[in-house]
RNA sequence: GGCCCUGUCGUCUAGAGGCCUAGGACACGGCCCUUUCAAGGCCGCGACACGGGUUCGAAUCCCGUCAGGGUCACCA
């Protein structure tokens, strides 16, 4: 294998289809890209899906991590040819046999069982279990063989010291020899492990520098023995810490469907509804709603969930966001996010924060990732996605918003026009998440026979007080009808000498208003939104309010 | 438990022996602005885990304690 030249800078993110694309591995993606970005030319950024594990891995997680990535803008330069481990079988198979031949891998027999009484064992003797060739017998192995009994490789890792330089702690990383064992480079059922898989194709992709999570640093060490004993070059590696929840809990992808349970169980229990009840309205089988309810370890997928979490009046908010997939839900920008995540472990020196995707390339370098784990906080990441809103021309807005609405097909803003679009993100300037303008201004596009009115928000503010909102509101239905030029501006003015009239604060008038066309107390500012309704839908939503609502 | 890594405000971090009575951002508290929700402006609260060294001098170097994390798979 040839040595790359010097100044190259290959790297690579390699996840494993078995989910959704964490936000952990989001930002694995994101350095990874980032160090073959700054290096220009010269620097590649390579894909490679992971799907050793047949029984985990699926075509659809893979699609969904592709798009995930894409949202994300983490492009990768071998589109043409994506490498996937399941695919390579035939590669690994042939190098393994040259390492059996050579001696340097053999077979072993045992079976997980009688592996696990051996660990067992050990732990009792309070000793570490090392696994070390043993030498069968001609007759053994013939015997097994002939049995048909299953069996694994292993590699026969050379008993020594090793050690490699990591690039993030900046220090060498030593295993001693009493630590080494004979680790399964192929597996029972045919496919390569991990170990293995990665070791040959980060060498046949010319990978340079592989940067990946804390738990990857011990397999380091397998990772060169193999190297070695291929005649592979060795990358650079350097492990990131680890994301955490505010908490100091573990950020997994469970996190989500173990809040849906915990909300579900309860639920059961305050509503007395059975169990096949809610399966039912939630449209999921029984029996696998209950294996899930009584068991941890199951997980409902996507739409299962949101089914759910309709019928128990669960809403995305109630969760927490973990999955690259939530945040594009919920309206997150990716380059808010990327710098958010970026800046979770990595800093430039000094006080810089807010970076562009160019500005984040120039400045990378891994010398700048930190060492110590990172507590995700999501209020400072919907500071980050709000100041990115404000600081963009609502215009270049337009795409992300598309790209939310494609993940929120309920939404009534599917119907919008991109200049709709763009009225409403500058209506709602100041918004924290895209879903905010999106729920704040549904209203504008549902027919005006079918705006439901919030009765906390009729009572508070129109029958309240004598009913001094209702009296404003018919007024108003005299008022604004002579308005021909029914513009912002206009209405803006003739309802302020309405108010001074009246001797009204514009709050008296601007919330009854607001109840009347949207039938809540919250909407972008009143008069752009009378604008943007029209004066027909205007007239038409006061008089049925008028009409429906109030009595 | 063994091995490995880490430890600056609530959170993310700046800091590479004197520039530090430790800087920024978010959060939080107060005030202002305001037609709702936001956004915005100003002010404030707030940290070098602990104990020993080394040094004229330590957040920065060394040792120990404590705390947190990773890992001990035919999962990646």
């Amino acid at each position: 294998m040839p040595a790359a030249s010097a100044d190259t800078v290959v790297t690579r993110f390699a996840p494993s289809p078995t989910g959704y694309l964490h936000v952990g591995g989001a930002r694995t993606a994101l350095f990874s890209w980032l160090l073959a970005r700054h290096a220009g030319g010269a620097g590649k950024f390579l894909l490679r899906i992971e799907d050793t594990d047949l029984a985990r891995s699926t075509e659809q997680a893979t699609l969904q991590l592709l798009d995930d990535l894409r949202w994300l803008g983490l492009h990768w330069d071998n589109a043409a040819d994506l490498v996937y481990q399941s695919r390579r079988k035939h590669v690994y198979d042939a190098i393994i046999e040259s390492l059996v031949q050579r001696n340097l891998a053999y077979r072993a027999y045992e079976t997980p069982e009688e592996l696990d009484l051996l660990r067992k064992a050990a732990e009792r003797e309070k000793r570490q279990f090392v696994y070390r060739r043993r030498d069968l017998s001609a007759e053994q192995v013939k015997q097994f063989e002939g049995e048909g009994r299953p069996h694994v490789v292993r590699f026969a890792m050379p008993v020594k010291e090793y050690r490699f330089h990591d690039e993030v702690l900046g220090k060498e990383i030593v295993l001693g020899p009493d630590e080494v064992q004979d680790f399964v480079i192929k597996k029972a059922d045919g496919m390569p492990t991990y170990h293995f898989a990665v070791v040959v194709d980060d060498a046949e992709m010319r990978v340079t520098h592989i940067l990946r999570g804390q738990e990857h640093t011990k397999n380091t060490f397998l990772h060169i023995a193999l190297q070695e004993a291929l005649g592979y070059p060795r990358p650079t590696y350097g492990h990131l810490p680890i994301i955490m929840n505010l908490d100091g809990s573990k950020m997994g992808k469970r996190d989500r469907d173990k809040k849906i349970r915990a909300a579900t169980q309860l639920h059961l229990k305050n509503t007395r509804q059975s169990p096949s009840d809610v399966a039912a309205a939630a449209s999921v089988a029984v029996s696998h709603f209950e294996e899930w309810l009584n068991n941890a370890s199951k997980q409902l997928d996507l739409p299962e969930q949101s089914a759910l979490m309709h019928v128990i009046g669960m809403t995305e908010s109630d969760l927490p966001e973990i999955l690259v997939h939530d945040f594009r839900r919920n309206g997150y920008f990716p380059d808010a996010l990327l710098n958010f995540l970026a800046l979770l472990g990595w800093s430039p020196g000094g006080d810089r924060e807010r970076m562009t995707m160019t500005e984040m390339t120039e400045l990378f370098s891994v010398a700048g990732i930190g060492k110590s784990n990172a507590k995700f906080d999501r209020a400072k990441l919907l500071a980050f996605n709000t100041q990115h809103g404000e600081a963009t021309p609502a215009p270049q807005l337009v795409p992300a918003f598309r790209a939310y609405l494609e993940v929120n097909p309920d939404s009534p803003l599917q119907r919008a026009s991109d200049d709709q679009l763009v009225k409403l993100l500058e209506m709602k300037k100041g918004f924290r998440l895209l879903r905010e303008v999106d729920e704040a201004s549904r209203f504008l596009f549902v027919a005006d026979d079918q705006i439901n009115y919030d009765p906390d928000a009729v009572e508070k503010v129109l029958r309240k007080n004598d009913r001094q909102g209702v009296t404003v509101l018919q007024e108003l239905g005299d008022v604004l009808p002579n308005i021909t030029d029914w513009r912002h501006e206009t209405i803006e003015k003739i309802v302020q000498q309405y108010c001074d009239q009246k001797q009204l604060g514009l709050g008296k008038v601007a919330q009854p208003l607001r109840v009347a066309i949207s039938g809540g107390t919250v909407s972008p500012p009143i008069f752009q939104s009378l604008d943007f309704l029209g004066r027909e839908s205007t007239l038409a939503r006061i008089d049925r309010c008028l009409g429906t609502a109030v009595y």
